[in-house]
DNA sequence: CTGTTAGCGCATTCAC
DNA sequence: GTGAATGCGCTAACAG
């Protein structure tokens, strides 16, 4: 008798296919498919023979092949700025955690801040099959957003809480918490006050940052043109840099925003080595609530960001059907003050 | 009117296939392919017309289909413990970098320093058809490394020198550069000393740098069970508690090597609270040169590691062929000694 | 140089 | 319930 089985375990080189796991079950093809998908209409005998066939020889679905029959990859991409920030870190990290859990996997690209890089980052991702997209902020290049469209991609923006353009936003308001802020400060009695902002070109997080502080300042009576707003890209150096620009103006700012933790960082560095007391001369606020924080002397005050929990509520808002969904899923998540020792009263 | 031809653009809903394209330049969809591949044998003519068809249409080529026919993905996967640490973020940031340049797409997946998770992320990869994997370190599951042998997927490790059971290596001598540390802190004199470790269950990195340091001291004559060892997870409030420890001991350690700047600011945040001068009376060196190390004050000395620069040579060690190398490549960086305010003379 | 033909590995329709 | 047959979109043989 024909004794053509398959070797107890897969040989290097040779990889094992569905074939041979049905083969070795005694059963077709077909069977076994139906086996390793649940299906529940197939014999319980079929069934167990066709599992541990599939153990012993290591088998592993070929997805590009499932893909490409089933029309369905379980493919998330992400287009972020860079991986080089933690706050972005943090939410790909969530992401991927979440992902994982559903059987998805992600592939990520990264556009250093640049709307041009991520309309040829989404083209690679449209042809990888993804079938939904993670990216940062509302402000897209049109041709993104239509491509996306167009190849049925559902697409989730985070770190904002307007999905125009994209179908669902995780995220929060990033102009009232700029407002939060101002208002935080004008209550400590300051009134002469500086913005440091990340570079607002194609970044609508920085740019709603600095609006909504600028008005939460006119509701106060301080008026647009009074306040020295300078941007700075996020790297501590040149929040070091901007810092001694403000400090330089007469009369300087009692108050200074920072569009981000890294910016007051290097901002409170500024400070610390010109021997210019914080918050006694002059307070510092910065923006995402980094362990960086709490390491500069005095700690700083800052806005917490639920950065980890924006990626995995992102991630849950992919589940269920992967078809595009009609109304626009807006999921806004709560920012917080944290006061610390970067701040205090006005000093004059 | 209907006169046959493809609509100009495409219609959402509807994705533009290979066929497509070649309706509208009137050639064959092999001819097409040729074009849309670069294969020369093509005439001038129809390449152009091609051309045209496939960007007017929008025509993104399926990869899914493409990687099933040529039976090759251009898809590499990298497992790590986790992105919320800048360092293995930075990394994953230069390889996303380096690998977009060469027309490949990364899956990530976090293993949580488990090398359990890390076997489970692996069957995944394997499934997902990469034809590489970038893995931090030299310690993995048998299973893991012999799955990913068996799928004739090249193995490139990182932060390590070592490809034991890889195919390559980039990254450096953890052992050496914890032996620096003791070498640079006997230098100044500290015989009793402490060192704060990573965890190092199933952390190579961790485990060497701490052996490597142990080996130092004791070519200086200082007995390893004379050193007090410590290990904390990587977080600011580990490092903190951990210095704790070691700082009631008696007699206290004139210096303490951290396993990272993580670690060491939670070491230097506890001596700022205890006022216990640094290093005046302790001394601290980090691990992984960390923004952080120059922010905490004094600034940290610490050993730098060239975290992006790691990303983009594995990335290129994965360039070329797309079958697993005969001999291993090992691709050894150096770590360099930073030296800043948190270390001096040992005070007794 | 170009078109025709034949699958890649799998899920799924349709008969049985 | 189960197996045989079909084709997802594409590239690589093979002819012409």
């Amino acid at each position: 008798m024909e004794n053509g089985q398959a070797p107890d375990r897969r040989t290097p080189g040779h990889t094992v296919r569905l074939k041979d796991v049905a083969a070795r079950a005694g059963c077709s093809i077909a069977t076994a498919s139906r086996v390793l998908n649940g299906n529940a209409k197939v014999g319980a005998s079929d069934r167990e023979r066709v599992l541990a066939a599939a153990a012993q020889l290591g088998y592993v679905p070929n997805s590009s092949a499932r893909a490409l029959r089933s029309q369905s990859t379980r493919l998330v991409g992400a287009i972020i700025p860079t991986l080089d920030h933690a706050i972005y870190a943090k939410m790909v990290d969530g992401l991927q955690e979440q992902l994982s859990a559903m059987g998805m996997s992600l592939i990520i690209n990264t556009s250093d801040y640049d709307l041009e890089r991520e309309k040829v980052q989404a083209r690679v991702l449209v042809g990888r099959g993804v079938e939904s997209v993670v990216l940062v902020g509302t402000e897209h290049s049109p041709e993104t957003t239509q491509l996306f469209r167009d190849a049925g991609i559902r697409q989730v923006y985070t770190y904002t809480s307007t999905a125009d353009g994209g179908d669902a936003a995780v995220g929060f308001d990033n102009f009232r918490a700029g407002q939060m802020v101002a208002e935080y400060l004008v209550g400590l009695g300051h009134a002469r006050v500086a913005m440091i902002a990340g570079v607002t070109k194609g970044n609508d997080r920085a740019t709603q940052r600095r609006d909504g502080f600028l008005h939460g300042l006119e509701g106060a009576g301080i008026c647009q043109s009074d306040v020295l707003v300078l941007e700075a890209p996020y790297r501590i150096e040149s929040g070091y840099h901007a810092m001694q620009s403000a400090m330089q103006t007469h009369p300087r700012p009692t108050a200074v925003f920072c569009g981000s933790d890294i910016i007051a960082a290097g901002a409170s560095n500024y400070c610390r080595t010109n021997e210019i007391p914080i918050p006694a001369e002059v307070s510092i606020v910065g923006f995402d609530d980094l362990e960086i924080a709490e390491l500069v002397s005095p700690p700083l005050t800052t806005v917490n960001v639920p950065a980890k929990q924006m990626g995995i509520m992102a991630g849950k808002a992919l589940s269920g059907d992967s078809k595009p969904v009609k109304s626009l899923i807006v999921h806004e998540m709560q920012t917080r003050l944290i006061v610390r020792g970067s701040t205090g009263q006005a000093s004059t």
